[in-house]
DNA sequence: CAAGCTGAAAGTGTCGACAATCGACGCCTA
DNA sequence: TAGGCGTCGATTGTCGACACTTTCAGCTTG
């Protein structure tokens, strides 16, 4: 039942939700860029790396496919999804939309707890751009967003958020360097929490509006200058 | 630049996808009551049924566990999802914010054609309310605000629309008769519809939420009266 | 009579195999 | 030399098989 072939390289897996582990896998060297766009995903070659059959594979395929970071074409295998710059545009405009009732829902009912966890966040990208790791700080800035989310009380919004924020990680991690300017992130993101804290509806909507709106236009803009083909 | 043989090339040959046809017929029969909340889908049972192998209808199935229709339960088996009522409370919280977006977006860009097709919908609801026909009038329902979802041009909101409501459409096709009065749903439509010709955000922002909140409270309402047993 | 144990049946997780199909390469034809 | 056609290898879609788990009916026991 194992795979007895001894399958050089890669640890072969733990027995059991073998389709969990490959989807991470996947995401992993997806959001990690070692996937590029449009890069085939041999569902043999896949297999035979981690030293299982094709089933499991498949499986975690379908489930990418339907996250949006893979697509299937049918009968020829699964590649990894291409954002074209109006996609990317769609992508924030949903995201405006759940994280301006994500924030204003999270100032609704805004615990201790939260309100402190989100200023954690903040202080932790405020130190990393003083320390210059882009990486850490899109991994902070994502962190800071979800957990707004989180503090809107809604499950379901939050598995939103994260699909909405996963499908983006396919471009955002191919462009490294998200903003000149490190610091500004963290400037950016405090008139938002304050806004949050403050509890008013119209200036949190402002401020996110005005946040995403300027993270949008710099990805679309990078996007764009990768991908100039028509 | 090379020319491509046959610029219209329609009908795609039909996919020999059984994946695709599997999960059509088990969203038919989840959404049409055929299989109810909780009941388990055995694959060796599908399978057999549909005089298929497993593989086909595993990866169905996770498609559907990946679109909320079904629960995968490890070792055990996939399970039609069981909605509590605070799920669907969060689910309406949902709609709310993508729907209110949607309608003012439509509103920004709505063209003579989808405005037709709007009031076309709206005539076939007061239609179908004078006839008495509840299972159609919840799918002209649906189609309204599918419509207007459509209107706002982002394809990807459609989607994300199109996912919410299938998942709750687990519950409404078990309701069966939605409202007690069906000219009702007619009526509350109407001024959406009308506040999207006018195109004042607030109005249309106003009329969504009033309609949906009407919606929403007698589905939850509906629900905890199916299930109010641990 | 209820509770716990036992064993078999059913079902899942995974595998390897096979036919159908796709893409590429090279050959033939103008 | 450019373009179309057939063949070959590689990959997908689907299948049946097998070991391990879970479930459940029937039996035993307190």
């Amino acid at each position: 039942m194992r795979a007895m072939s001894p399958p050089v390289g890669l640890p072969v897996l733990a027995e059991s939700d073998l389709v969990r582990q490959v989807a991470r896998r996947l995401t992993d060297a997806i959001v990690h860029g070692r996937l590029a766009p449009g890069a085939k995903v041999a569902e043999a070659a896949v297999a035979r790396e981690l030293g299982i059959s094709r089933a499991p594979v498949r499986e975690a395929a379908r489930l990418l496919e339907s996250q949006g970071l893979l697509k299937a074409s049918p009968r020829r295998g699964f590649f990894v999804r291409e954002l074209s710059a109006q996609e990317v545009d769609e992508l924030y405009d949903l995201r405006l939309c759940v994280e301006r009732h994500a924030a204003v829902e999270a100032a609704r009912r805004l615990t201790p707890a939260a309100r402190d966890g989100l200023r954690r966040q903040l202080d932790l990208m405020r130190d990393l751009a003083r320390r210059d790791d882009p990486a850490a700080i899109v991994e902070a800035d994502y962190q800071f967003h979800r957990l707004i989310c989180e503090a809107a009380g809604n499950g379901r919004l939050l598995r939103l958020f994260d699909g909405l924020a996963s499908e983006l990680r396919i471009v955002i991690g191919l462009i490294g360097r998200l903003y000149d300017d490190p610091g500004e992130i963290a400037r950016t993101h405090e008139p938002v929490l304050e806004a949050i804290e403050a509890g008013h509806p119209e200036r949190i909507v402002a401020h996110v509006d005005h946040h995403l709106g300027v993270a949008r236009r710099e990805v679309v803009r990078l996007v764009q200058s990768l991908a100039p083909n028509p």
